[in-house]
DNA sequence: CGATTCTTTGAAAACAGTCAATCTGTGTGG
DNA sequence: CCACACAGATTGACTGTTTTCAAAGAATCG
């Protein structure tokens, strides 16, 4: 599997041409993960961005209570990364790891400046994309506020039917804030 | 006032020479806001991206049991706006409204192109903005998820005193994520 | 098949919300 | 300058949603 994935995307959002997709594939490097295996593990410094070419990563980070709590998921066509950790060279406070067998694109931080002096629509690039996920993570807040919990199963399971066959349930729970428990109870009322 | 202090900001992140500012001085406009004045309401189409020069905005919307539910606050040196809206040309499902009196930068989405073509460090410019902003994002939806709502506020309170001074107690408890009434029941505790 | 991991179920408890009444402070108009 | 109105904050009783804990039941993988 190469980075032909990520070209594409990034012509979606700006012009790119040959030369500086050789530039970008040089500076990239594609990686095959195991089901469970991690990018990053908490404590650790981030070193680069990921890009999903297949598969699915989480982000989760351990509460005081031990549990595992799911932050965001990715799937094929998204970055994923700790932004705080990536950019300060700060110890990161979330795990990432693959939910499923996974391919990703990493873009080393050590690299990343060069490459977007080497080719400055890369800024613009993910100036697009960023604003793409910061909207994510702003509806992700208003759902959690406007809705209960039984309401968010539903949207969730309705907005994204073919995802649910991908993640089991108990991290569907973690992600949506309640316990597998209670998803359970949900599942359970919804289909009598 | 004027856009020194949005010209000062791009240069902590960027360069900027003199003339570029120029362009991006005849880009943006001053706006002098009254307390409780709105820049966008639910239903409409965001049309400009706003940088807060002196004073304090919200970003809230109405949940389907017609209560206010704050989604966002922004201060000195913050952009705040909705990117779908903006980006999409779609109605908001957001309201962005002066808490105090503010004075904004306004930079309308119909000049944003032409600008970012001028001057293209903008780009980057916008980009670090947006990992920030994403992060703090991602922050606020840990924090939500493993904290209580009494952790929360303490949370707050103990890193932003001196922001609680300027929003009136229930739109704290709306942006902590619950009721008017148990802020003052947890702040009752505390005392004694 | 055995072992682990995931899901379900039920009872008790905790946390936070709702509703209604009261209290406090602030600003405005007469 | 006072009185009143109104927005915001507090309090208490009651309700409801979600959690916790423990145990048992399915499913999956090597």
């Amino acid at each position: 599997m190469n980075s032909n994935a990520l070209i594409t995307h990034i012509r979606q959002y700006t012009s790119l041409n040959n030369e500086e997709a050789v530039l970008l594939e040089g500076s990239v490097e594609i990686r095959e993960l195991k089901k469970k295996e991690f990018l990053l593990k908490e404590g650790e410094i981030c070193t680069a961005n990921y890009f999903i070419i297949k598969g699915l990563l989480r982000s989760w980070f351990t509460t005081e209570k031990d549990a595992e709590q799911i932050c965001q998921f990715a799937i094929e066509n998204w970055w994923m990364t700790d932004y705080q950790s990536l950019e300060l060279r700060q110890p990161s406070g979330f795990n990432i790891q693959a939910v499923e067998s996974t391919t990703v694109a990493c873009l080393p931080r050590d690299r990343q400046d060069a490459l977007f002096a080497a080719v400055p629509q890369l800024e613009r690039y993910f100036r697009i994309i960023l604003e793409k996920a910061l909207n994510a993570a702003q509806l992700r807040v208003k759902y959690i506020f406007s809705l209960s919990g039984q309401e968010r199963y539903d949207h969730f399971a309705g907005g994204f039917p073919e995802f649910i066959q991908r993640i089991p349930q108990y991290m569907l729970a973690s992600y949506l804030g309640f316990t597998p428990e209670f998803l359970s109870k949900i599942r359970a009322k919804r289909i009598s």
